[in-house]
DNA sequence: GTCCATATGTTAGTGACTAACATTCAGGCG
DNA sequence: CGCCTGAATGTTAGTCACTAACATATGGAC
């Protein structure tokens, strides 16, 4: 284990730490850096921004490949929607605190709420590059990208807020309220 | 009419200007201001913010009024939208030039493109006030209100990116993604 | 133990934003 | 006209996120 490695984990550490004790807009970067014991300089050595040491957006391939998987009859808004849908079923449990933790910080500070839209940027990408891949039109598959993930993300500051509720059952709501599936409420003339 | 209106015109002003001249990172605030005629100091007088000149959040009775428009037996991301789209076909022409220009530089701009999302704070928590009086849970006010405007954004950028279409048109179409109509493609077990 | 890459520190600076205090300016009233 | 009050503006000084250029330390391969 390299000591790259360690510097990384201690400054992730005593950032949520520090931002669950006093706030993220009260926490500096240089006290999460002297709490880890390095300096302001290598925290940005790290972390491009003080944000993304909340807000990292990993490429996520399992999203891609299981939006890939819904039939193509679909509109992209469906195709989209489901696959999110499949594709967080399968998240394990042991990543659920941690995702929690964090997402929660992100649910309770105002510029964070906003800061996760854009953090969302690769994996709208990718859901976009599958999307026209399968079919759709550009302009399409951006709307119904965005859509899907805004969905999603509310999903997740909801999920966070509330105590109990679990994961899984609270994106599987996220994305009935846009995508009531079989359902189909819609009595309108 | 008073001095303030006047300041308050040649700040906008000379900031879209400079914003379109040279992008908006490379332009500075104290830039803005001199461009003006006043000081750095005042620009913070007038706006909280940079990004503020450009992305200010009017809450829009108009809007929610849409929304209260609805029946009450769609599912509330179906009020949202439809409110959404009637309220919109409404725009008066002459402030699309504006809209155009301002949305515009947003949509180039990779650190407003997510700025964008939060700055519809507002609008989102009006929204969501609405949907829930109209009985819906409160969480799925909020994700519906977020999925609607998500797509209402990426709308609005696509249009200011094409050249030619026009704003109602592109509205309709981000609508049209998320909210199908008696269209319903969904051919989905 | 030497050597080289990698990790870290130092210094100095920019730009967004804030706070406390001083100044000018526009217009009502004697 | 000239004072006088409040709004509009300027000044100074500071914090914090972030960047760049250069110097140092440190840990493992040989």
């Amino acid at each position: 284990m390299g000591k790259r490695a360690r510097t990384l984990a201690r400054l992730v550490d005593c950032g949520l730490d520090l931002f669950e004790e006093r706030g993220y807009d009260k926490t500096t970067v240089g006290q999460i850096a002297r709490a880890a014991g390095v300096t302001e300089m290598t925290f940005f050595r790290y972390f491009p921004t003080k944000e993304s040491l909340l807000l990292d957006d990993p490429y996520d391939p399992l999203l891609i490949d299981a939006i890939g998987r819904q039939p193509p009859s679909l509109p992209p808004f469906l195709r989209a929607a489901r696959g999110v849908r499949e594709a967080w079923r399968e998240v394990p449990e042991p990543d659920q605190p941690t995702i929690r933790r964090r997402v929660r910080i992100a649910a309770r500070t105002p510029s964070l709420r906003s800061a996760t839209w854009g953090s969302t940027g690769n994996t709208e990408q990718a859901i976009v590059g599958q999307l026209t891949d399968d079919g759709a039109a550009a302009i399409d598959a951006r709307i119904a990208a965005a859509a899907v993930l805004a969905a999603l993300v509310a999903g997740l500051f909801a999920w966070a807020d509330a105590g109990s509720t679990s994961l899984a059952a609270s994106i599987e709501r996220a994305l009935d309220v846009i995508d009531p599936g079989e359902r189909e409420g819609t009595g309108h003339a």
